[in-house]
DNA sequence: AATTGGCTCAACCGCGCCTGG
DNA sequence: CCCAGGCGCGGTTGAGCCAAT
């Protein structure tokens, strides 16, 4: 038996909506909000529509405030890298970027957005792994790499596509690595630098011995969590975060922990997201130098095959309850496979 | 001028999650 | 704990517009 309509869907007019039904709708709720009930709400104003349509069209057009189109290259950057840290999670993306709706952004990101970005990786050939490696053997393992995503779902190829475009700084100077915007103020949007203070104090803790009691005394929702961690890894260092240094970030250089932090920082936002928050799993093991000698040795042995790399490079996949599989990890966690493949072109 | 194909975006749909009884 | 109703989200659709032919 499938769950019972929400409204009768035959008494209920669909399609655009007349100026007539703007007007009825935005004056009603200006004046007695929507009563904490949508599906009630078209029969008090004798609307023949369905009450999520009436939702629907207060949220994305009605609602004071609201913009439509002219993103701007501020916005598009946001967009891009909440994208690849999240994924399609239009909701949260909007949440960022007052005035947006999300029916918006989505609409922008599949019709232009991902046009403009993605369609400029074709124009060149692929950047050589190896110094001596020829543009078409690289143009080559593209082909293959692409053959190979089939197993990934679209959003996680469309997200693996972008990070790896601009990863090799295609698109803008500012978007070399998509994490140079948590690292650089100059472009956040002014609601961070607001927001610092009391993200910093009240969810995460900043220098607390263990952040954990923090997480799990919350009273977040997921998506707010979500949010949250976003903001948190702009505003805060991995150290404020995790409340210790990681043995990779003491380590190294600045330039060298821009991109630790930078790639650990999507570990520790699905470790925050499943809930399975554990502090000496994060920060980035495949980056180790046990497991860069152990990656040499699998090269030797594997060659350049990636579900054997990621095998080896999330050794701890299991005891943090990601998939076992690596068809599933990379299915789920596209940037952590990446990252084992980005490392090993590195080598 | 007519046709066609691509693009945009408002709106719909289905489903998972949340909440209150 | 279970269930029903409502909410909110992400994916999809299709009408309208516009440029190219």
């Amino acid at each position: 038996m499938g769950r019972a309509p929400c409204c009768d869907k035959a008494n209920v007019k669909k399609g655009p909506w007349s100026a007539e039904e703007d007007s009825k709708l935005k004056a009603f709720i200006e004046e007695h909000g929507t009563g904490g009930n949508w599906i009630a709400l078209p029969q008090k104003i004798g609307l023949k529509r369905c009450g999520k349509s009436c939702r629907l069209r207060w949220l994305n057009y009605l609602r004071p405030n609201i913009k439509h189109g002219g993103f701007t290259e501020e916005e598009d950057q946001i967009i891009c890298s909440l994208y690849i840290s999240i994924g399609s999670r239009w909701s949260i993306i909007a949440a960022q970027l007052p005035g947006r709706t999300d029916n918006d952004i989505k609409n922008y990101w599949n019709t232009r957005l991902k046009k403009k970005l993605l369609g400029k990786r074709r124009e060149q050939p692929r950047r050589p792994a190896h110094p001596n490696q020829s543009n078409e053997e690289a143009n080559s393992m593209e082909v293959k790499s692409s053959t190979e995503n089939q197993t990934l779902s679209a959003s996680a190829r469309e997200r693996m596509q972008l990070h790896m475009q601009l990863q090799g700084g295609l698109y803008s100077p500012n978007l070399l690595n998509p994490f140079s915007f948590y690292s650089s103020p100059a472009l956040w949007p002014k609601q961070y630098h607001s927001q610092t203070q009391a993200l910093s104090t009240n969810h995460f803790a900043v220098n607390a011995v263990n952040p954990i009691p923090v997480l799990q005394g919350s009273t977040a929702t997921k998506e707010e969590l979500i949010t949250k961690s976003i903001n948190a890894n702009i505003i805060i260092t991995r150290e404020d975060f995790l409340g210790f240094p990681s043995s990779s970030s003491m380590e190294n250089s600045s330039s060298n922990l821009d991109s630790i932090t930078q790639g650990g920082i999507q570990v520790d936002l699905q470790n925050l997201v499943f809930n399975n928050y554990d502090p000496s799993l994060v920060g980035h093991q495949l980056l180790e130098n046990d497991h860069l000698e152990e990656l040499e040795r699998c090269r030797e042995l594997y060659g350049s095959d990636k579900e054997i790399l990621s095998d080896h490079f999330w050794p701890a996949s299991n005891e943090m309850g990601y998939p076992s599989d690596s068809a599933s990890l990379a299915l789920e966690y596209p940037a952590a496979q990446l990252d084992c493949v980005l490392r090993y072109e590195e080598l």
